[in-house]
DNA sequence: GTCTATATGACGATAGAC
DNA sequence: GTCTATCGTCATATAGAC
């Protein structure tokens, strides 16, 4: 139940944004983010025509507000990789997942090119914006020369999409971040590379030999408060 | 409607995997099971107590599938480094998405142990399975000696779970793709590296220079024909 | 704008005839 | 074992009083 101070409108909105979070579209009823919003029956109708409108005001919100924090990281302080590296390391609700990326397992969410949107506009976004930090690192010498900025970006939404799933698979948050240290190990090993990371294929005959001087162990940008996830 | 030649038990199972890799388990109605199986409305009732009870029949056997196919690709031919791309490249129905991985974005799989067992040990095994490749690709050069298995397991399957979200969200399997090549390009740098994998952060002064002799482009195992995704 | 009352069909399950 | 009939509840929405 909603506390007052908020309009009707906005406490069905809100409802609504943390049922979608919890149980997904299908899983969302009336019913549900009537009791929850603490409005009567017909208030709902009121506002909005109906279930899959008030839903695209809520989902909109959310994608709004991902966009805010992870941004806010995104454009923090830290050499490209630090940032990426607060990005994968940033606070998250793990075992509840993403807002925005769990809606892409609800059928009636894909089905719909209006409430696909948003989902995939965010998403879209975020990969971007990493995309954009990959190549300017790059420059500086933080990531390796060969690697591409759009498969890279992809790949670390990716890993914590999919961090999420193994998350909740287990039951704790353990596996998220075992899969983030994995992809911050890569990012790091490639950035040492001797050979450009996009023609040869590992075989026997590497044999990785020197040890390079470790510089500065920078620890990092500390992680952001928000508590938003995606 | 599933064809004959199937027992009602057997159709009844059939029916509610689809609908578990389709909709969920909160968007599959033991109607639409009834319908699918082409079963009477008591019938079900008579082969199982209930929904979840029929759920799990079905879930278990989705993620013996799972393991049976995704086995055959690990256990197959190459270096431990191919086995993994062979993985990651494997044929899947990218748009339906993961019919194990999407259940965790399911709270009534998740609220019931017994429902989420199966899931949770099915990525276990998988992860585990992945952890060996990776160590064993290790003493080979086939990976970085840097890299822990378990960390790049999580990725390797975060990264496939998590492509599924980015190819359902944008409606095509390209994101899925992307995702995948960044991975593998990581992998491949990451055994060229100069360094150890795991502790330097890198900073501006890395200066990557020079360019290996690429060996053998083998364009790895072929695609595996199996059609089950994970 | 907000509420109560109500409607139609779907959900999840049971009873009992065949 | 399979089917039809039925049950109580919930899902989604409308009507209309206040």
């Amino acid at each position: 139940m909603y506390s007052d101070g908020m309009s009707t409108r906005e406490r069905l909105i809100e409802a609504t944004r943390g049922l979608l979070w919890e149980r997904g579209y299908v899983g969302t009823s009336p019913r549900a983010i009537q009791q929850l919003s603490g409005a009567g029956q017909g208030s709902m109708y009121h506002h909005f025509a109906g279930k899959p409108e008030l839903a695209l005001a809520a989902v909109r919100r959310t994608a709004q507000e991902m966009r805010d924090s992870a941004g806010a990281v995104l454009d923090g302080p830290g050499t490209p990789y630090e940032r990426v590296e607060a990005y994968l390391r940033r606070e998250r609700d793990v075992l509840r997942g993403c807002p925005i990326g769990r809606l892409t397992m609800d059928p009636e969410i894909v089905a719909s090119d209006e409430l696909r949107a948003p989902v995939d506009e965010t998403l879209d976004w975020l990969r971007e914006r990493l995309a954009g930090l990959v190549e300017e690192g790059r420059e500086g010498g933080s990531f390796a020369p060969g690697l591409d900025g759009e498969e890279i970006a992809a790949t670390i939404v990716a890993t914590v999409q999919g961090g999420y799933v193994l998350a909740r698979a287990s039951g704790s948050t353990a596996a998220f971040d075992t899969g983030v240290r994995g992809l911050l190990s890569l990012l790091r090993a490639s950035a040492h590379a001797a050979a450009p990371a996009n023609s040869p294929a590992p075989g026997r005959p590497s044999a990785p030999g020197g040890r390079a001087a470790s510089e500065e162990t920078a620890r990092s940008a500390t992680a952001v408060p928000a508590r938003t996830a995606d």
